[in-house]
DNA sequence: AGCACGCCGACT
DNA sequence: GTCGGCGTGCTC
């Protein structure tokens, strides 16, 4: 007798498993993983149809009371199928569970909602308590208890939300509707349906983009390859400015032309007006986009207009690969080496293999494009397991010059300051002529540690294993941003007593304290720079220029960082400073120069891809000076003027800085020439973690294949929020391999990491260092 | 979620 | 008695 686990709704908690049924014999044949089945549940027996996630041999449930399945239900949407079958390649690569996966893919059906709506308590007299006996005579018996519950909330809160009336009182419509009626409250019904395109209204003062052109030969030649080719995944490799979108357009023209669908993935910051925009002046609104902005249930909108085929783009981030398009064409990932196609949460897939999956089960295109590809896709374009296409012409704009400045030497000869000599003429250069600076500084806050010259002992956090980084008090960008003078303010010296001192990975705040906390010397400061540092000095050294800061801390309010890009964008500012967002995505024809303040910051990360995100991140900076007919320049500076990232980000040389890597990761053996799993033990108890890692080594070294391990070691950051964190490191040249052995751990640690309460993560070619 | 089961007050 | 509203708890 064989058994199938099978999931039978996704949409609440308590049904968030799968339930195993009896397959009858004359089903077995027909049955496989993702079909969809009718089975009887429930204490009524009622039918309903679920998922069949797995096929097993070995009963997990008494025989007895499980029941049969009723029959194979013919699949309205293939897609689902198509679905199902990603969620399981997700949970077999990414260590997931299956409802995990199937969570990631499917999006969850949410309940009708009126999340807007406010329930208001009408007479104030209903708070004493006697009105409020009262009032419960002068209700009706029925519902009595519901109301009484609704009217002690009232009686602690004036004001309630629906949602919360509804489904956590579990008050039914009806008795809050009878209510309403004889007056004891009032409704505020205000349910919003956001359509997600109507943020692009919101960027209506954005300057207009420029009208499509024709293609050019290069392009026109890629279009064609592309759209001959046997061959599944293919990458663009284009420089800044060499019409990559373009390419994309013409692709998706002929996809639709075919009768099949496009998904367009790109990184949720670049998710911009221009960008949207471009594609819907020509798909108008055959385009529908998802964003991090859409709650679930927009989310959902959005997905069942796919499966009706309402539309035939879509646009958006990572999950946008989930549409449930039934005939999908072309899948495109644009800056494919971005960092974000890696979710950061369980289960922690990659976009751009994933995507490479879903390719092969539906017979579409993968088109992965990037002006530095990353390591790994360039590497395997090599290989020939993409085909490599490259677009080497501008269609627009000039390439910035760029100049790499010794910050050694500036020191020793006497520049104190964080700008260097050739950096600061550039500035007075452009202020002189009105045209726009970024500079980018890699870190938040003000000073990157503080710590006492006496002892020399760096503040950490009490949770975390960091030092506490300093920020000074102001903060927000209403105070010292979009002011059209700001020399009084400049003239306020920053005290370095006042402000805080933040954990970056717990949020922990502590005010400055005067004395070394340690050893109570009055000779405590903070060393290297921030945003905020970088701001002060600008201020200090260009009274004159209007400054504006992006980071964390002045985009966390509701639209901050859309609100820093329009002012900058309307040159209501003359300097940007700011830490990674300020790179990437974002077109201003007015910046002429960018200056790096600090390029070394990102290689000190401490992972095998820090060389790589150095180079790309260099490379993008150089992208924004001169993306228009003006003539840009960057200036890098460092203290490493001779590191190879270095050195090529300025050369602006992508295959130099390639070869490079590519040796390097031969040598030590790191992805993509090998797979690589990161394992991350998490427990509260110090020794848990210990104990099951020398466990997990054992069951390594105990199979017959052979694994290169590193570790188990004390994670970069041993504790964080008072959890300890070890990780082991397998390799392998083989994936298969590496999930084979990810299974068998899985499998024999369980019981142990339930035991210790502890936690056991898996990560396939991990992006960033635990 | 959706349904049965069981408890308790109301009433032909 | 027994009808029906409502709370509770389970679903292979």
């Amino acid at each position: 007798m064989i058994f199938a686990d099978i999931i039978v709704d996704i949409s609440h908690e308590d049904l968030d498993r799968s339930f195993q049924y009896i397959i009858p014999k004359e089903l077995e044949e027909k049955i496989y993983v993702g079909v969809l089945v009718k089975i009887p549940f429930g204490r009524g027996n009622r039918i309903i149809s679920g998922y069949v996630v797995g096929i097993t041999k070995k009963p997990a449930w008494e025989i007895s009371k499980m029941k049969k399945i009723l029959e194979i239900e013919e699949q309205k949407v293939p897609v689902e199928t198509e679905l199902i079958a990603l969620a399981g390649f997700i949970r077999e690569n990414y260590g997931a569970t299956m409802n995990q996966a199937l969570k990631t893919v499917i999006p969850v059906r949410q309940k009708t909602k009126a999340v807007e709506n406010k329930m208001i308590l009408l007479a104030e007299d209903y708070k004493d308590s006697e009105k409020f006996s009262e009032l419960l005579a002068l209700c009706e018996k029925k519902h009595a208890l519901a109301r009484l519950r609704l009217l002690k909330e009232f009686l602690q809160k004036k004001e309630l939300d629906y949602s919360y009336v509804v489904n956590i009182l579990k008050v039914s419509a009806a008795s809050v509707k009878e209510l309403e009626k004889q007056g004891v409250i009032k409704v505020d019904r205000q349910t919003v349906y956001r359509n997600p395109l109507t943020f692009l209204e919101d960027f209506d003062r954005q300057p207009a983009v420029e009208t499509e052109l024709e293609l050019n030969e290069e392009q026109k030649k890629i279009v064609e390859d592309i759209g001959k080719s046997e061959k599944r995944v293919h990458l663009i490799y284009g420089i800044t400015g060499s019409g990559k979108t373009r390419v994309y357009i013409e692709l998706i023209k002929e996809t639709i032309r075919a009768g099949k669908q496009a998904i367009v993935m790109i990184p949720e910051i670049s998710l911009t007006y221009q960008t949207v925009k471009r594609f819907s002046d020509v798909f108008g609104s055959r385009v529908s986009i998802i964003n991090s902005k859409l709650s679930a249930g927009e989310r959902y909108d959005q997905f069942e207009r796919a499966k009706k085929g309402e539309i035939d783009i879509m646009i958006g981030p990572r999950s946008a690969l989930f549409t449930p398009f039934s005939k999908t064409g072309i899948i495109i990932i644009d800056e494919e080496h971005e960092s974000s196609y890696k979710s950061e949460t369980v289960p922690k897939y990659h976009a751009r293999e994933t995507a490479v999956y879903r390719a092969k089960l539906c017979g579409a295109k993968l088109v992965l494009g990037s002006a530095t590809p990353s390591v790994a896709a360039y590497y395997r374009a090599l290989q020939g397991e993409y085909v490599l296409h490259k677009l080497e012409k501008r269609a627009a704009g000039q390439i910035a010059k760029v100049s790499v400045v010794d910050l050694r030497r500036e020191l020793s000869e006497g520049n104190k300051t964080i700008f260097s000599r050739r950096l600061n003429n550039l500035i007075l250069d452009r202020l002189e002529k009105k045209e726009q600076i970024m500079l980018f500084i890699n870190r938040r806050g003000y000073a990157g540690f503080v710590s006492c010259r006496s002892c020399g002992e760096a503040i950490k956090c009490p949770h975390c294993d960091v030092s506490l980084t300093y920020h000074s008090k102001k903060n927000s960008i209403k105070e010292n941003s979009i002011k059209e003078n700001s020399i009084k303010e400049n003239s306020i010296k920053e005290n370095s007593t006042e402000g805080n001192l933040i954990c970056h990975y717990c949020g922990y705040t502590l005010p400055m304290p005067k004395y070394c906390p340690n050893c109570a010397s009055p000779y405590i400061a903070g060393f290297g720079t921030g945003t905020q540092k970088v701001e002060e000095q600008v201020k200090k050294y260009y009274p004159n220029a209007r400054v504006l800061r992006m980071d964390t801390d002045t985009t966390s309010t509701k639209g901050g960082h859309e609100r820093i890009i329009r002012a900058f964008a309307e040159h209501k500012a003359d300097i940007l400073i700011g830490t990674q967002m300020i790179v990437k995505g974002h077109d201003f024809p007015l910046v002429t120069l960018v200056g790096i303040i600090a390029a070394d910051l990102s290689l000190y990360a401490p992972d095998y891809r820090a060389s790589e995100r150095t180079f790309q991140l260099l490379t993008q900076a150089e992208g924004r000076a001169g993306r228009h007919e003006r003539y840009g320049e960057a200036v890098i500076q460092t203290y490493q003027p001779e590191n190879a990232s270095i050195v090529s980000a300025a050369a602006q040389n992508y295959e130099q800085f390639y070869e490079k890597e590519i040796l390097y990761r031969t040598i030590m053996e790191y992805p993509p020439v090998i797979h690589m799993m990161a394992i991350l033990i998490t427990s509260k108890k110090e020794e848990d973690g210990a104990i099951l890692c020398e466990k997990i080594k054992k069951i390594i070294e105990e199979e017959k294949e052979s694994y290169r391990i590193v570790g188990p070691a004390q994670a970069n950051i041993f504790k964080i929020k008072d959890i300890y964190r070890r990780v082991i490191y397998i390799k392998h040249a083989q994936k298969e391999k590496i999930i084979s052995l990810k299974n068998t751990i899985e499998e024999k640690i369980k019981a142990e990491v339930k035991l210790r309460k502890a936690d056991i993560l898996f990560d396939l070619n991990p992006m960033n260092g635990y």
